[in-house]
DNA sequence: GGGCTAGTTAGTGTATACACTAATGGTCCG
DNA sequence: CGGACCATTAGTGTATACACTAACTAGCCC
């Protein structure tokens, strides 16, 4: 794939000054990661069918890495079996809130684990990115949407907790397409980093039922706000 | 006439006598589930190698769908990448208590969901099961396993709520080689029957706090459960 | 003119050959 | 006797050819 002229390249190659244990795994992956990105942005709608021939024909190689790429991201539910092959997933604002509903359930259970498991190095991690979010200024809607998801992903980590981390993560999969931000609505993003602020003083002083509620209640505030967006897309389209 | 070619081709390469003993159908999807039934029941244990050659000879097929079985058993967490290719995962007792901990809030949840969103059908159903299992005597371990899944997962569709089923059952992966069940120990497989009888009965009566809170306890009892099967076993272990 | 049927085709599923990489074992040198 | 180097090899990653199936189209019979 990276050289069609392969037997020269390996045996050239015996330099591997750069000393890291990286996991070097380069096959499919890129692929799988790439599609997904493309598809959480938009970049292919929801509908969208997905061909095999056409997609390796577009990253420039066989239809064998790019199937293995389709089968783990219709293990994610990405994509669904259609007619005729593949297509991305429709979702629709019923789920949407069944989703925030677990999430609620979820991230009140990471932060209270984390009150009680984090260690210096998860609490420092947390002080800093409210920090940095805070000296945001005006910051963009997908600036809003990154920097928020990084804090959350840390919270998940402080936790050491693999087994709701995966669970999270493979939440976070069946918010695809909603459409925008509630980080953009308002003041919410001031409100926003101030909870995330309670959360991690909370965290920092080990109480956990607090860090609990805390949490819950900021992810409720989220939900709610995803209702009203959704009652206004739902009006647009009637009206 | 292309057809007549591939069909004369196939049959050829698969003569092998009139004892037509086996299914052609070879879909990809049977070998996956075939490995996975065997590796939750411990037929391949922790830890052992998943050699793509030898499960295509052992299935009779080419390595090419075993690659996509072993793809998504990955993706379900039940293989995890070692030096040398997949290997059945192995799971400590830290992690089965993470997984009660979080099922714990999931069951509650899908309860007291199920208290609302249940229609006459699945409280049918839920109520068959529940007299199905009184009227077992004796049963044996495996039996008591396979039906308390059962009505379990009569109780998650009862919730009518695509997320939490989809993280429940990626949940119960993360239980793979749980000695044995707790529901042979004492006179657990009674009280539990009670308990789930107490569940439908909040079910029935539309009562979400009350079913919530009884399956949160009947839970909150396997874990116990649980939690002393794993120290036993430690002590044995020990010596 | 409408439904039925056969040919066509687009697209996936599978087999196989080849490329490549990391572990392994043996040998040589210190 | 021990450690580094090289050949071997086991096993995965990728490309490509082929098989098969379900949807489409065009014609045919009624």
């Amino acid at each position: 794939m990276r050289s069609t002229g392969a037997a020269g390249a390996a045996a050239a190659d015996d330099v591997r000054g750069d000393g890291a244990e990286r996991p070097m795994r380069h096959d499919g992956d890129s692929i799988h990661d790439e599609l997904r990105a493309q598809i959480l942005s938009g970049a292919i709608p929801p509908g969208a069918a997905l061909r095999e021939v056409v997609l390796a024909e577009r990253f420039g190689v066989s239809r064998t890495p790019v199937r293995a790429a389709l089968g783990r991201l219709e293990h994610e539910r990405l994509l669904e079996r259609g007619a005729r092959g593949l297509f991305v997933k429709r979702v629709d604002a019923r789920e949407v809130v069944q989703v925030y509903d677990v999430r609620i359930m979820l991230e009140a259970e990471v932060a209270s684990q984390a009150a009680t498991t984090r260690d210096d190095h998860d609490l420092e991690r947390l002080d800093g990115l409210v920090a940095r979010d805070r000296a945001l200024v005006e910051p963009s809607d997908r600036l809003r949407m990154t920097t928020n998801l990084e804090f959350h992903a840390a919270l998940w980590d402080a936790a050491h907790n693999p087994v709701l981390l995966d669970l999270l993560e493979r939440l976070s999969v069946h918010l695809i397409h909603t459409p925008s931000s509630t980080l953009s609505v308002g003041d919410r993003w001031v409100e926003a980093l101030d909870e995330h602020a309670l959360i991690v003083a909370a965290i920092r002083e080990r109480d956990a039922v607090r860090a609990g509620a805390v949490a819950r209640r900021h992810m409720q505030r989220a939900r709610e706000i995803r209702l009203d967006l959704l009652r206004l897309e739902v009006d647009a389209e009637l009206g």
